[in-house]
DNA sequence: TGAGAATATGAGCAAGCACTCATATAGATT
DNA sequence: AATCTATATGAGTGCTTGCTCATATTCTCA
């Protein structure tokens, strides 16, 4: 039997790669091609295509055809709000340790 | 080199297993010890004392002992706002899948 | 129709993760 | 001191993940 807790994994569990963050802020910031995003991230072709795999099957990216490429979207806009709070609480923790060479 | 991606991820990857989900829950409505909340979960003490061990070293717990018990409690308050947010997803998700039936 | 371009997938591998059982440690109680 | 209680950790195991190289698929255009 599923629990809210595991579909929560699940969702985060499909954000929580580094290089899937790096996805997901190249496709927030307009480049939503395959073909694009991996010279920007100087990924693996085929590592690429299996990352955005993990992402759309999650549900948290959409994707269509339109001729060779493929191109993907952001289904849900709150998944850029989990991101920017992860961001701000890393943020918070690097401060912290940091204060100690104040 | 560490970029803002890594740090996230670390974040995110801390929190995103069910039985960490469920423990931060208890946590959050005031069970903060090791002792209720292995009971609580049905968990191997030795396994949630590990996974405990997880959220402490990524810093989204702290820790202090009070005699023989270990206490916890939420480093960022913002981890719950992300667990929030992960639930609404996954909710919103759900939904559309059981749209088709109705 | 045949070459070429963009993406997807099979296979294999190394590393990491979650879990359990058994044992160690640390503090409390008699 | 001996025992008990709560937590931590060592060791072993099977499963999953991320990656790469090679190959397949799908569509385009000369």
């Amino acid at each position: 039997m599923n629990t809210a807790a595991d579909f929560q994994a699940e969702i985060l569990s499909a954000i929580a790669h580094p290089n899937r963050i790096r996805i997901l802020e190249k496709i927030r910031y307009g480049i939503n091609c395959n073909c694009e995003i991996a010279p920007a991230l100087g990924m693996e072709q085929s590592n690429l295509s299996r990352h955005l795999k993990i992402l759309v099957k999650s549900g948290i990216l959409r994707s269509w055809k339109e001729g060779l490429r493929t191109n993907y979207d952001i289904a849900d806009k709150r998944i850029y709000r989990l991101l920017d709070i992860a961001a701000d609480i890393a943020k918070a923790k690097l401060e912290k340790q940091t204060e100690v060479f104040a």
